[in-house]
RNA sequence: CGGGAUGUAGCGCAGCUUGGUAGCGUACUGGUUUCGGGAACCAGGGGUCGGGGGUUCAAAUCCCCCCAUCCCGACCA
């Protein structure tokens, strides 16, 4: 009986925890940040020698770094497999004709990474798995007794990055759970879609980071509906528009703007020509003019999928090409090239377009219809009209959401003010609809015997992204602070003098006993000066410090000290253990 | 893809203008002392100066081409 817990108790150990020697471990961390690094969490993660960079956007993980992602995976596949997912994994590698029969072959531009065999034959490194899954799910479900299912993987990704920056934040290659789901009907997709919400939700809880869900936009892929989930950090790419009152919060593509704006209290005044010479941008205009930003009229023209129409925005605004695209239902929308304002602003360049005299549709934000008297170009070059006014000057077909929300605006949901923080997305939760089991036939007969094609969803967590950002949120001039979930390891115990006998010994009973209770423990054995260890310990951020060296030992102490706070006590030796767990448990 | 910059020892940098035997700090190896907040001294090892071509008696340095990496932009006229 004895020898099964002993046996039980190892392989406990080796699976979900247990110590580490430094002198024996890998942890290569560098005193100055290599040039390459300008995030906080690129820098940190070199400094704490848990990357290497192997090719730009490409990057080795290394012991410390691996370490911090396997928890991060273990959390996500836990709550994952609570939530009824199941895990498989599919390949890396995916043949072309799978993306034909998508038609993404084609559509997908230069991010997907095609390679070809020795056969010349096509292929990619997959950056998402939405064909393989569907041709799994096509090939052996047939009913709708087997369905709903759920099926996800945690698996490398690759996506060739325009621009790939910041370290783990946007690598070309990084680490992704994505999740497929197939369901029946709509209803049923909806629960689904609703169960990873709420498993996402608790996945971001256990890595214990500060985060928020958003909606966000859907994009192209049909009418259905799309939540995002940021991690707030000062440093976060992404915006995240909430309302003050707590009812709303949206990331910026989505956030919807209201048409709620009160008429500017202002006497109409006559019309009349300006010379603005080479004013090109409104704040130029602006100061040129000596009149406010917002009394500005801000004329684009705008490609949509190939029509070209005029968008207005107030001048301090910002036009929203994700709002034009969704509202023609067009795949794609973007700012008109020189060339195209050449050919529709009457010859007027950038700059001095206006709506007057258009030959195009005029769209316009919500919030011009509240201008009074404003400064619209008057499509000639270094020309613009002042007091220009909506209905006498210039006509407008629908006035709409066309913009950017920005601080301060009314919440049209809930009535709040928008206030704006910075986040990084980790997560995407997504309702697909039936665009790949439509294109790829996957269908289930139902109890009629009727083929019906499935109703899919699709769930990514970022799992490289989710470390980066822990630390983007969690960290100080000296390091990373882990939060105790994520963290490679949960305590380090420093041997200040590894040459003494009774320092070594005590050290390593603490060492022996804390990592049998399936701790993860790091004993730095070291044999390096006090300062090299604990600026090492700080900077690789272990939540928990021991520090056991002789002068506190002479009085039957250690030292256990917080990471976060800095909190420091000198605790009995006999008391140490407890103290620690005790920790712990506070910092969860 | 446009603009800017950088590439010299593992890492951080100087040297380049004005061509003439490759340097500093740190890290690394050995030794002595030290060692509870990145130790001191002594002695060492380590370089296709991103690659190719050109000019020259001579190129890290000047010229041309290429490559890599980073930053900014690629939506606000």
């Amino acid at each position: 009986m004895y020898r099964i817990i002993v046996t039980f108790l190892l392989i406990f150990n080796h699976h979900f925890g247990g110590g580490m020697r430094l002198s024996k471990y890998f942890i290569p961390t560098l005193r100055e940040v290599p040039a390459e690094a300008e995030v906080v969490s690129h820098k940190a993660m070199l400094r704490a020698g848990m990357i290497k960079k192997l090719a730009s956007g490409i990057y080795d993980y290394l012991p410390l770094g691996l370490k911090a992602i396997r928890k991060a995976e273990n959390i996500i596949r836990k709550n994952m497999d609570l939530s009824g997912a199941i895990e498989l994994l599919m390949p890396s590698v995916q043949p072309a004709e799978m993306w034909e029969e998508s038609g993404r072959w084609s559509y997908y531009g230069k991010e997907l990474l095609r390679i070809k065999d020795r056969h010349d034959r096509n292929f990619c490194f997959g950056p998402t798995h939405e064909e393989v899954t569907t041709d799994i799910v096509r090939s052996f479900i047939t009913s709708y007794k087997q369905l709903p299912i759920n099926l996800y993987q945690i698996q490398t990704k690759f996506r060739d990055e325009v621009r790939p920056r910041f370290g783990l934040m946007r690598g070309r290659e990084f680490i992704m759970k994505d999740a497929y789901s197939f369901d029946v009907d709509d209803a049923g997709a909806n629960v689904s879609y609703g169960k990873m919400r709420d498993a996402y939700c608790r996945i971001f809880d256990d890595c214990g980071l500060k985060y928020t869900m958003v909606e966000a936009d859907s994009g192209a892929i049909g009418g259905s509906y799309s939540h995002e989930f940021m991690v707030l950090a000062d440093t976060g790419e992404d915006t995240v528009i909430s309302s003050d009152k707590g009812g709303y919060s949206a990331n910026l593509e989505k956030a919807v703007c209201g048409d709620n704006w009160d008429e500017w209290k202002e006497e109409i005044l006559p019309a009349e020509k300006k010379e603005t010479p080479n004013t090109r941008t409104v704040e130029e205009l602006a100061a040129f003019l000596d009149v406010p930003v917002m009394k500005i009229l801000k004329a684009m023209i705008v490609n949509v999928d190939g029509s070209f129409y005029c968008f207005l925005v107030r001048g301090d605004h910002e036009l929203n090409l994700a709002k034009v695209k969704n509202f023609f239902g067009a795949p794609s929308a973007e700012l008109a090239s020189y060339d195209d304002i050449a050919v529709h602003a009457e010859g007027a360049p950038a700059g001095f377009i206006g709506p007057a005299g258009l030959k195009l549709e005029i769209y316009a934000d919500y919030a011009v219809r509240a201008m009074k008297n404003v400064v619209m170009g008057a499509n000639v070059k270094d020309l613009h009209i002042i007091n220009a006014n909506f209905g006498r000057d210039f006509d407008v077909k629908t006035f709409g959401d066309f913009r950017n929300a920005i601080e301060g605006d009314t919440c049209p949901v809930d009535g709040g003010k928008y206030i704006l923080t910075r986040g990084i997305e980790v997560g995407h939760i997504f309702k697909l609809g039936t665009k790949y089991s439509e294109s790829m036939n996957a269908v289930y007969l139902d109890k009629e015997g009727k083929r019906n094609p499935m109703i899919m969803g699709c769930y990514g967590i970022g799992v490289t992204r989710v470390v980066a950002a822990a630390i983007e949120q969690n960290h100080d001039e000296k390091g990373i602070i882990w939060p105790v979930q994520l963290a490679p390891f949960q305590v380090v115990i420093v041997s200040l003098n590894p040459n003494e006998q009774a320092v070594a010994d005590l050290s390593e009973t603490i060492y022996k006993e804390l990592s049998g209770l399936g701790l993860d423990v790091m004993y730095d054995d070291r044999d390096e000066r006090a300062g090299v260890k604990f600026t090492d310990a700080e900077l690789v951020g272990y939540p928990v410090r021991v520090a056991i060296g002789k002068k506190s030992l002479a009085e039957g102490k250690v030292e256990v000290t917080i990471r976060k706070t800095g909190e420091t006590a000198a605790v009995k030796k006999e008391d140490c253990i407890s103290a620690v767990m005790e920790m712990l448990e506070k910092l969860r």
